[in-house]
DNA sequence: CGGAATTAGTTTCAAATGTAACTATTATGC
DNA sequence: GCATAATAGTTACATTTGAAACTAATTCCG
């Protein structure tokens, strides 16, 4: 084939390859790993993803509002709610109205629900692992770290 | 403080530090981006996330059957359906029946699918370049190739 | 003090989504 | 060739989700 010159590419448009777009693929990865975990524990516990942030969340750190929950796993009051009634209705997790405030109310897990939280974060753990085993330690960090950035930079961008 | 020898840590449970568990940190950065750049053409275009995706699957790839649609954007067939069906009735994707199989049909972006497609393209791929800012080149194939790595794991997790 | 604005949390209504059933068409196997 | 199974896509129903309105309690500030 002789080495013609190239027309010039008159404005040739910008191409989107889907496959390739940072924020298609952070969605694809993160929905098939969600999933997976929440198949984990649906069956055996019967749990939503968010009942089970919630679960989370109170287990690490109860006592908390409802509000801290939802800083804590970056979810609006309403799913918080709608949450919260799911596991108290199970009797997962047990609620006292704040004394000094009496529109908040500490949510914390009942004796159930900290057994249920005990069983299911070995499970967490040991699918993390799993998943994590596609990495070295070194380049665990490092995934971290560069996601950590691009988050930073996300939370930068949108205002 | 004397160096006292530590008393055993009887089985000591192994906790979940949210916000250092990688489902979960996957999820909330996959979400804050969508929603992002969600905003950048919801507002102008009025187009869902999965109608967005299936006109950036048939401008870079059409014409397309509805499935091939799906396999590329990863998205079940229901979803694709009334995504088409939004498109269409929006006169932004056009549909022509397969004479050879009278089942399936091929799809592609209308004149006016084109342009509007041409439009967004830039404003997607400059917000990518925005994000993309936190990371060095080196990085960014770094990061690309350490969650490529990810989501093969966790699609051979999936069983 | 006392009315306006804030805050915590819930409820309501509409839109989005998932599962399963359904239609239409084509492929398979006896 | 004909009954059965498989495939493409849509529709129906039930559940989830999100946005906005709402209730109740507290704070702000003249």
């Amino acid at each position: 084939m002789p080495n013609l010159p190239q027309a010039p590419k008159a404005a040739s448009r910008p191409t989107l390859e889907l496959e390739h777009f940072l924020p298609y693929r952070l969605s694809v990865l993160a929905q098939l790993v969600s999933e997976s975990l929440h198949d984990l524990y649906a069956g055996p516990f019967d749990l939503t993803v968010t009942q089970w942030r919630v679960m989370a969340a109170l287990g690490r750190f109860a006592p908390l509002t409802a509000s801290d929950v939802g800083h804590r796993i970056v979810m609006d009051k309403v799913a918080v709610s709608r949450a919260v009634a799911g596991l108290m209705k199970r009797g997962l997790v047990e609620r006292a109205t704040d004394r000094a405030d009496r529109r908040r109310s500490s949510l914390r897990l009942s004796t159930r629900g900290r057994a249920m939280h005990a069983r299911i974060v070995p499970l967490a753990l040991e699918y993390e692992q799993k998943l994590y085993a596609a990495l070295t330690p070194e380049e665990r960090q490092t995934f971290n770290s560069l996601s950590d950035r691009l988050f930073a930079r996300a939370e930068a961008l949108r205002l």
